[in-house]
DNA sequence: CTGAAAGCGCTAACAC
DNA sequence: GTGTTAGCGCTTTCAG
């Protein structure tokens, strides 16, 4: 590959003068410039990002850390962030923790060694362990979706998260204007504030309506299809089941379609079904399912564009965004019509 | 950050014996490697790997390029990659071509300027100029999933593909032996050798059955959701409608699920459906989907390991891997019981 | 077994 | 407007 020495001697310049030709930063002779172009383009010039971050201290590289991959909503939060990176100028080296915390731990130190300008996080819940690590290091992160728990939510940092509660709320006061009192709820991990927060809106709008909570129609799940499948047919197994599901995230509530369908139940005729997350498969599912619906690319979008302005600035103080949900209704609810067939 | 001159300095030894501590590249005194170690932590010691990059020519970081993120399918291919180069001890930097041939080729150019070691390309289809570019780079590539057109596949570059063909036969053989004769075909799109060879295989299953290909029967998708939904609408709205589908993907089989299903039509007893890829989903759809199964993950893991070993080897003759396909059967396909509902 | 010295390719002070 | 110089932090000869 040619270097920018190569260019300057085919030019007959300086190498300051063509480093300065490409990044733009001083005023050059139409001419010079013109020679420098020349040369470039005759030499396929293309300069050594490496070299160019190394001198500069600057990557152009954005860390990405997931806690796996097995959650589309996830796929869509990393799209949004590697277009938003893209048109900002970024690339995004991708990590997956992969449910790990301690291989989480061991990305970041990577990520950082490799001097990536700064890092979303996506946190794998456990602990704080990344965060610590990414603070001692003083590096900017912005944490999406979710915190290791409700102590980091007073760190300086910004963070992109979803009105979880207001969903939970949405979802379940919906539920009850269908007529439905014995609504279960299939939870996340209790960990993640995410799912934690959902069920607080779920609490909040039962209490609210003056229906009261059932702690047994709660059961946790852990985001994954299997586990709403699980869940659901526990719940179904109950001796009075419940009418109505509000399940934490969409592939759970596909799972527990599943279930109800093996289980004979008809939805929505004989349970209504709610989820979170809006993933595509939500709307092809059978029957589509009604959820709320959170921007999961927009999420990645905004991480990315608090990210870059902290970039340039760091004395920024902390911002915490929560952007809106709103309830999509499909085709998986339907007004209670009094207890049938169970 | 402390560098590897603190790190000498506080050891009292010369910044090459660190280096080559660090690297395990010579041997060295006992008591020399305790010292240096007690000072890289110590001094919480982190290696940039800008510069180790810079020096040694070796980034240890890959550019996995992908047509588009919103099939899960590419998903899986890039958690192979991501969990296989961790392995390997590679990170990954994630381009997305948005299906957009342009974009795909600025993309590579960055990466390689970011001195990626190698990149592994899902092509967008469209043109060969991608691969042309990296060609002219002499950069490392294994093409994974499809090539640009035939005319590539002849190219010196390794390739990881599944057996696609066969998968075609074995999912049309597989209806035809539950009794099926009208057997329609929602194809990809065309240029992708990875559609085009599943169309073969179905044809040719057809041919061998003595049943003969009623090309009205097969019609184009573009492998998203809408296309399966759009594409079974207009095959059920046929004078006389097929009884079993071949989707070539499951996203799209998905969407023929869901439309079959708003057109009165049960699955498997009305029409049965078999699909292609066998993503998660497939074990969740309402019912769920019969398919032939690729090992998406193992693609990107294959891919990665053909990659490092031409790192290794640049000298290595191109290889050409070909993954199997299995069918498996879920609860979409039924035995032909002679049109009643149609 | 260890050290000194020379860069990788680029940018950014500092001169003129 | 342009050139000179000094590194970024590391690896890798080349000497000993």
């Amino acid at each position: 590959m040619a270097t920018i020495r190569d260019v300057a001697e085919r030019a007959g310049v300086s190498v300051s003068t063509v480093s300065h030709v490409i990044n733009g930063t001083r005023r050059v002779s139409r001419e010079t410039q013109e020679r420098v172009q020349a040369a470039m383009t005759a030499l396929h010039y293309q300069p050594n990002r490496l070299a160019r971050s190394l001198r500069s201290r600057r990557t152009q590289t954005l860390g990405v850390l997931l806690p796996n991959s097995a959650n589309p909503f996830f796929a869509q939060v990393l799209l949004g962030i590697e277009a938003a990176g893209y048109d900002h100028g970024y690339n995004v080296i991708l990590g997956n923790a992969n449910d790990d915390p301690r291989r989480e731990l061991a990305y970041l130190d990577i990520l950082l060694s490799k001097q990536v300008d700064g890092v979303v996080l996506v946190s794998t819940g456990a602990y704080g362990a990344a965060l610590d690590f990414l603070m001692a290091h003083d590096a900017p992160v912005v944490m999406v979706d979710r915190s290791p728990g409700e102590a980091y939510d007073s760190f300086q940092i910004d963070t992109v998260f979803v009105e979880n509660t207001r969903g939970g709320v949405l979802a379940t006061e919906y539920l009850l204007r269908l007529g439905h009192r014995a609504i279960g709820c299939i939870s996340g991990p209790s960990l993640l504030t995410s799912s934690a927060e959902r069920v607080i809106g779920y609490r909040q709008a039962l209490i609210e309506a003056g229906v009261g909570v059932d702690e047994t129609l709660i059961v946790a799940g852990d985001f994954q299809h299997e586990s709403g499948y699980r869940a659901c047919r526990e719940l179904l197994a109950r001796p009075s089941p419940p009418t109505a599901l509000f399940v934490c995230n969409d592939l759970m509530a596909v799972g527990a379609l599943c279930a109800a369908h093996e289980a004979g139940l008809r939805v929505p005729e004989d349970i209504s079904i709610v989820g979170f997350d809006d993933i595509p498969l939500a709307s092809f599912s059978v029957p589509r399912l009604t959820t709320v619906a959170q921007p999961a690319r927009q999420l990645g979008a905004r991480a990315v564009a608090l990210l870059v302005s902290r970039l340039k600035d760091r004395q920024l103080p902390a911002r915490h965004e929560r952007l809106p949900v709103h309830l999509v209704e499909r085709d998986s609810c339907q007004r209670y019509k009094g207890r049938e067939l169970l």
